[in-house]
DNA sequence: CTTGACCCTGCCCCTGGGGCAGGGCTGCAC
DNA sequence: GTGCAGCCCTGCCCCAGGGGCAGGGTCAAG
């Protein structure tokens, strides 16, 4: 009969680990010897060694508890359920691996280059410096949280602009910010902005809003913060596209 | 300029986890608005995504504050550090859902039935039930514990056994049990358990030593606790061998 | 002006052990 | 036998990485 000190170091635990076992019920409390000291059979190693396979596997000890006491049909199916588990972390942590890796080679591309010649050509248009900023951050949070999609967002993004007209649009609805949010100017604005929303793409979702991840919307909250006239005319634009579909 | 509520639900943690990220000094605290609210900006999302990456990677907080402010270097060591360490606990999970699959598959075999039929022919040949168990549970062990290199040892065991000479020096290992340890028996039988393991496995390791595992030392321990007779035997044999080489 | 959804701080709780104190056993050497 | 190292015992507090709740303030929409 072993003692607690080579059942562990056997199994490769530590004696700590095999009384918490104990403890919380995973290990039955074998018998004792005349000193006190716990007295270990071969079948507590074999125990031992499921119980670690299992705890291993991430599966918490209280879960462990049950399944050693568990019927054949609920154990297979326990078993499986953990497999698949493993299978999800194992997958999480490779890529973990991989954005890790991103990190140690492309560190300081906090932006591509060419959303910083894009927002100097902002200012060079006339955008107000606190447009060009909430853009900076706007493709920060874009290229940070879904670097999938962010390129493409950009292309579309840095199209519209080029476009002389629509343009305008946006230097009008920079130039906003201070209107009082009453203002005829304002809903006017709106509805030229869905028109021109409308006849680029259709009545169809705007790539923008497909990122189905709040970006947008995270942005826009931020956006109307800023200014009453903002708010007004970002719920204008959206009562218009909400009626075109 | 965002909200906890957005930055967290955002990067797809909780709220509590930015807070905690603050007390500990992961994310530095942001500015509060006039109500007391903590206001984020964009750079904040990066950071904290860099923060997730590495605590996901399952670096300490502690260690991770210290690389938020360390320099290019140390973080290039860093990262080839926190890299590997990944790559093995990947690797020692998949070894984890390979044992966890066997135990899926081949669930009530303690023991291969080989092995049973052994220890009743063990009985058959006159040996105690005392030894009987003894051997079963050292079966138990090997197999649970090096399923690689048990089947091997156990045919090396096997054929041992069925050579009626050295069955026979085991025959009388096991009714040494009650003797004097200075019995000059017990001195005789070591010399000749010497001259055949010799004459066996010449001045190499026999194959249980090799697995260098302690299941031989552990056994042994056990054997020798039983009785002060085997204990002396034990002693005699390891000198002798030992002298051999 | 209410209502629901946020936000704030402070506090205790959980898991899976590690580590230490203060005491008792055992086995080996001398 | 006597020492002494190395085990073993119980009981206790500590740690990370958050979760959850209490008790209170704030904001936006209807």
């Amino acid at each position: 009969m072993i003692t607690i000190g080579q059942l562990a170091g056997y199994v490769g635990v530590s004696v700590k680990t095999v009384r918490v076992y104990h403890a919380k019920g995973l290990l039955p409390e074998p018998d004792r010897d005349v000193s006190g000291y716990r007295r270990y059979g071969a079948d507590d190693v074999v125990a031992l060694i499921r119980i670690r396979t299992f705890a291993e596997a991430g599966v918490p000890l209280a879960r462990i508890r049950e399944l050693m006491t568990a019927g054949e049909e609920e154990l297979r199916r326990a078993l499986l359920d953990i497999d698949g588990r493993l299978t999800d972390r194992i997958r999480g942590l490779q890529a973990t691996q991989a954005r890790l890796r991103e990190l140690a080679s492309g560190e300081p591309t906090l932006l591509p280059a060419g959303v910083h010649a894009h927002l100097e050509a902002l200012e060079r248009w006339g955008f107000t410096a606190r447009w060009v900023e909430l853009q900076r951050d706007l493709w920060i949070l874009v290229f940070a949280t879904h670097p999938d999609r962010a390129a493409e967002l950009f292309r579309d993004q840095s199209a519209m602009l080029s476009e002389p007209a629509l343009r305008q649009l946006f230097l009008r609805y920079d130039h906003a910010y201070g209107l009082d949010p009453g203002d005829p100017r304002v809903e006017e604005l709106a509805r030229r902005i869905v028109d021109a929303t409308l006849s680029r793409y259709g009545a169809d979702t705007p790539p923008e809003a497909d990122a189905a991840s709040g970006v947008p919307a995270l942005v826009q909250s931020r956006i109307n913060a800023a200014s009453p006239a903002w708010r007004r005319l970002d719920s204008l634009i959206r009562a218009g596209l909400g009626a075109a579909r």
